[in-house]
DNA sequence: ATCCTATCCTGGCTGC
DNA sequence: TGCAGCCAGGATAGGA
């Protein structure tokens, strides 16, 4: 589902299209997408705003607006688990699926088209309360092997639904929390502050890999879901050594991959590479 | 503080 | 072939 690499890779290409145009009428195909605002307000607050930058915090697509050269709010796209967004023709008709149409000066649009609903566009005057809750950035300065030593210690949750949580670290999802974990031999289930620093470094380090290299192939699709704007998929699903591999072969050491459920998530360890805590009990799939 | 469950949604899949 | 039921999952709310 669309975690940081996948966001990631949809606001570099749609910034191009996106940046230094005029917003010029809404339509909210699904009324729930936009939230709080009817349509019409939504139209009011972003209609005539000129989109000033593009750019990603955690899993949020963030459009600045301008008006007169002035900062005039963001709009905020979370795709959820099934948002796309594209860029089309202004005047066709609503696609399948297409949940809201931004307008654009020039005559295109900005679609957001989502099956399951679960997305959201929002406006807001200002995001930096929301942003200011969420954890640090996994590719930047802030995320350092010291700041998540200390995070892990002050806190007593299995790493898993703590590497989850958007309020602790920002960006990561089911995926790519299995993929950085198998890749960091750590079991889902070891408990934050009983890691030793070597075990939290090799974490830190994979995590940024993980992330890093999956942003290089734009994402991972491995259903019909996830494409670029462009309508490409990515292509990191080839390089997964847990994810959706139950029942083959540990890329690393023959083992057999399985499956079973952490904090409700679909969770892919290698049993060997990845040796469970003391005193766990694991849940059953 | 942490964990667990339900909710929101659709479509693909399984099993009968 | 038809159809009911289950599953996937990001975020959040509410209860234990």
């Amino acid at each position: 589902m669309p975690e940081l690499p996948e966001v990631e890779t949809v606001a570099r290409l749609v910034r191009p299209d996106l940046e230094g145009r005029r917003v010029r009428a809404v339509r909210a195909f699904w009324p729930r997408t936009i939230g709080e605002h009817s349509e019409g307000e939504f139209a009011a607050l972003v209609s005539g705003a000129r989109i000033a930058r593009v750019w990603r915090r955690a899993k949020y697509i963030v459009l600045d607006l301008e008006r007169r050269g002035r900062p005039a709010g963001q709009i905020l796209v979370h795709l959820r688990m099934t948002g796309r967004l594209h860029i089309t023709p202004g005047r066709s008709q609503p696609r399948d699926h297409e949940r809201l149409r931004l307008s654009l000066e020039g005559g295109r649009a900005l679609s957001f088209i989502d099956v399951r609903k679960f997305g959201r566009v929002r406006f807001m005057h200002s995001a930096e309360g929301l942003f200011r809750a969420l954890g640090p950035e996994p590719l930047e300065e802030g995320f350092s092997a010291l700041w998540l030593l200390q995070a892990l210690r002050g806190r007593r949750r299995a790493l898993k639904p703590l590497l989850l949580d958007q309020s602790f670290l920002a960006g990561l999802g089911n995926i790519y929390v299995d993929e950085a974990l198998h890749r960091a031999r750590l079991h889902p289930l070891r408990i934050s502050h009983k890691l030793s620093a070597q075990a939290v470094t090799r974490l830190w380090a994979e995590i940024r890999a993980t992330l890093s290299e999956a942003i290089e192939r734009e994402g991972s699709s491995f259903d019909r879901f996830y494409r670029t704007p462009e309508g490409q998929p990515g292509s990191y699903q080839h390089q997964f050594q847990v994810y959706g591999r139950q029942g083959q072969a540990c890329k690393s050491c023959g083992s057999t991959v399985v499956k079973f459920t952490v904090a409700q998530r679909g969770t892919h360890i290698c049993r060997s590479c990845q040796r469970a805590p003391r005193r766990v009990i694991i849940s059953r799939p």
